[in-house]
DNA sequence: TGTACATCAGTGAACGCGCGTTCACTGATGTAC
DNA sequence: TGTACATCAGTGAACGCGCGTTCACTGATGTAC
């Protein structure tokens, strides 16, 4: 095998292009519309290829989706990460996770369309994959709030009610910043304003829960 | 005329009856997949008529959705006007608004899953119309906390900031009841508690806003 | 290095199917006198 | 009340279209010797 010793080869490399030109050629599809409502022979066409040959690379459609999942939590993931460094470093830990979100939906709308839209679409397979991508960050989440009120006494269900509820607002105000990046970009400071208020309200009841 | 004299005639309730029908079988199918992937003709079949006079009732699939839109928003209005009358007798008003959500969702599980499916699916009528919808519930409960909150100098940018967070919340409840709402119903009871802790939450950070 | 064979991404014809929509129609209900 | 005509919800045949999927194929790339 050639592969082994220099690399993988113009076959793999040619199709992996392939392959990512159909994922590309799907996200940007249902940037408009429904991942339900896109057709294989659609996909294949504005990839450049014929029909037959989507099936060397998935099964099905909805196996696409699936992938396509795994590739649009790339964003969110790498906030995650931001967050988290962001935190260590400065003080305000709101400001600063509000500012990587409005950044992470500029940077890559299409994949939080996708998300978002695709979260309680027709395919139930990719359902599933972003209820449990979501799932993940809610209980990394809840592990953060844990280190931050070390020592008041929260119960587990309690912390997790809370984060629950902080990425509830932060899905939220994704909505809303994908909404308006169609009509007029100037309302994208208020409506993060608005976010880090509604996080920095939350926060607040979480100081004097319980202790009331 | 004989509808001006005796009511509607037996032809008119008959061309009521079917159109119910249309929208019934539309509402049946759209709980397992979403609207955009429901064709014509199958309403048609469900509702027991052939596909050409699904136009004697409605233009399109996407004005049947629209339509459909406002028929499931019932549940939700009347539970605005129940949680009201439920706030000024009683004292809890958390309580007793998150009882009220339970029980519209249980009793009203297809319009619910309907709302929440399409409010970002495929079909741009649909979507525009139920956004409509949220933002006027919104709106009258930033007037509530307005009333609520009298004397406490919140400006009305905050009011609204804040109804946004419950609504938020409690749509993110919607959402959650119904996914269980096909396993386990023992579930609810945890779901609808966090919920009300979740407002609970939301309450006490208004307690201590800008006083803080 | 050169040759003979294997692999496999992409091709193109073909299929049967359900779709939305058109059209001329039927026959029960409604209206006018 | 009885009759002649109008309305219109629902019928059924027909259309052209894009769909997912099958199949045998081609020819460039990879492998073995």
């Amino acid at each position: 095998m050639t592969e082994h010793a220099s690399g993988p080869g113009v076959r793999a490399e040619r199709k992996e292009r392939t392959r990512q030109k159909l994922l590309d050629a799907t996200l940007h599809l249902v940037t408009t519309r429904s991942l339900a409502s896109v057709s294989l022979r659609e996909v294949a066409r504005d990839a450049g290829i014929v029909p037959t040959a989507f099936y060397r690379h998935f099964d099905s459609m909805d196996a696409l989706g699936v992938e396509l999942v795994d590739e649009c939590m790339r964003p969110l993931r790498q906030m995650t990460r931001d967050a988290r460094r962001g935190t260590s470093n400065r003080g305000d830990i709101i400001a600063g996770t509000v500012a990587i979100l409005g950044r992470q939906v500029r940077e890559h709308p299409a994949q939080f369309q996708f998300l978002t839209r695709e979260r309680y679409g027709g395919v139930a397979a990719v359902r599933r994959a972003i209820a449990m991508e979501l799932r993940l960050f809610t209980s990394e989440l809840t592990v953060d709030l844990a280190r931050l009120t070390a020592g008041a006494d929260w119960s587990s269900e309690d912390l997790e009610m809370a984060a629950d509820l902080m990425v509830a607002a932060m899905l939220n105000t994704v909505l809303q910043l994908l909404e308006l990046d169609r009509r007029h970009r100037e309302d994208e400071q208020r409506l993060l304003s608005a976010s880090e208020r509604q996080l920095r309200l939350i926060a607040l009841g979480m100081t004097s829960w319980r202790s009331s």
